[in-house]
DNA sequence: AATATTGTTATGTATGTACATAATATCTTG
DNA sequence: CAAGATATTATGTACATACATAACAATATT
């Protein structure tokens, strides 16, 4: 429809359609950009948009010269949000309680110490979050004070770490991991679940430029899902 | 620098900067992007388009005519690519194989019937996933037929459901959970490992528009992570 | 006072144009 | 023929401009 303006949305959903009717089937290539704006009736830039988005998905592969292809075997991109803890309590219509179980300055073992770049102590906390009071997750926390030295004076009874952080130290970088763990006696305890629980552990880093911020380790209770639509 | 061309990136990395050094803090009011554009030296799409990718990662809120805001909480987004499974074992450099340990077609459990939307029979899957030979990961898949018909005719043997679905049937919309359970008898044994066993397990599910297309659970073996730098 | 209308504002996007950049193809030269 | 220089091509991005849209504010209407 020439004259009619098409905003880039439509354009991926009609490559989308085509790619779904296998009128484009995986690993063949797309007319270029041009083309496909003249064909239909827009501009190169809408089609440059709408194919970087389905680029972004996985949906595409693009090179310089090469052209857009079908990618032949999807590697999805799944987005994941990760809220403050108490956000995540509060979105599910219960009520967020936070205790703090210890706080301690000390020396971290070696490989904590390797990855949060420790030379001496560290600020140890460990805290558990509640949801209408039963025990949500359980935050293991080394906090790097050379490069968060005011962390030192807060009072984390009080404060929620997770929260003080995110609002007090940032972070240019991070890096997450998931995977299922059995609980530990620790864990068991504080989580106040059963030696040996599958319970689903997370580990979180962040750094602001090159210097380490803090590293935590975040044990949900059993049954907890992480859940994308995509 | 006026006359210099800026790049969305730069103006990206700017704004970062102001966000991270606390001239702009969580919570604040940034100027309007036409403010913002005429300070920088570069046109307002320009800041569009960087302030669009701070949005994206959760970083800032935006909202028209209230303007964009630094978030207080942010929810970072966090994107985990999901490739193929055979991709994904080779690019731990490791060799992929697989095995077919049932293929029935049959009557659903009503809780899987009920989100495949199937009325009859349907595809059911059992396939071993193995890294270097050792179990990787268990694959359980329903197959809708209604929606896929031809998958009744595919030597599921040779091929590897995981591709073929991908190759063959495409989806509009999917859903992806994970979570940590403890290995049942039938997964142990399949899996190899101990019965009880900490396992992560994957439910996802496909769309193709209002059809339901197949419904597959990961089950992988002790230890694997879902790792994703963000 | 409650409701509908209109105006204002900031973001969202479409377009033509121009140039940048990466990857490949082709040609040149030793 | 091989190595390096050059041309070609498709995507990537910047910019000026124009208009679309959502959200809110102010005003008019019932």
């Amino acid at each position: 429809m020439p004259g009619v303006s098409h905003t880039w949305q439509s354009v991926r959903d009609e490559v989308s359609r085509r790619i779904q009717d296998r009128i484009w089937p995986p690993g063949s290539l797309l007319p270029n950009e041009a083309d496909l704006a003249a064909e239909l009736g827009c501009a190169r830039v809408t089609v440059n948009r709408a194919l970087r988005d389905l680029a972004a998905q996985g949906v595409l592969d693009r090179r310089r010269k090469a052209g857009t292809r079908v990618a032949e075997f999807p590697t999805r991109k799944v987005q994941f949000s990760i809220p403050i803890i108490r956000k995540e309590v509060e979105s599910a219509g219960q009520i967020h309680s936070h205790s703090l179980l210890a706080r301690n300055i000390e020396v971290a073992p070696p490989p904590i110490a390797a990855t949060l770049q420790l030379s001496g102590e560290a600020l140890h906390l460990r805290a558990l979050h509640l949801a209408d009071g039963r025990p949500f997750v359980l935050e293991d926390r080394w906090v790097n004070l050379t490069t968060v030295p005011s962390a030192r004076d807060v009072d984390f009874h009080v404060t929620n770490a997770n929260e003080w952080l995110v609002s007090n130290a940032g972070f240019t970088r991070g890096e997450i991991t998931f995977g299922a763990i059995s609980a530990s006696d620790d864990d068991a305890r504080d989580l106040g679940t059963d030696i040996g629980a599958s319970v689903l552990e997370g580990l979180r880093q962040t750094w602001d430029g090159e210097r380490a911020v803090t590293r935590v380790r975040l044990v949900y209770a059993p049954g907890h899902l992480l859940r994308s639509p995509f």
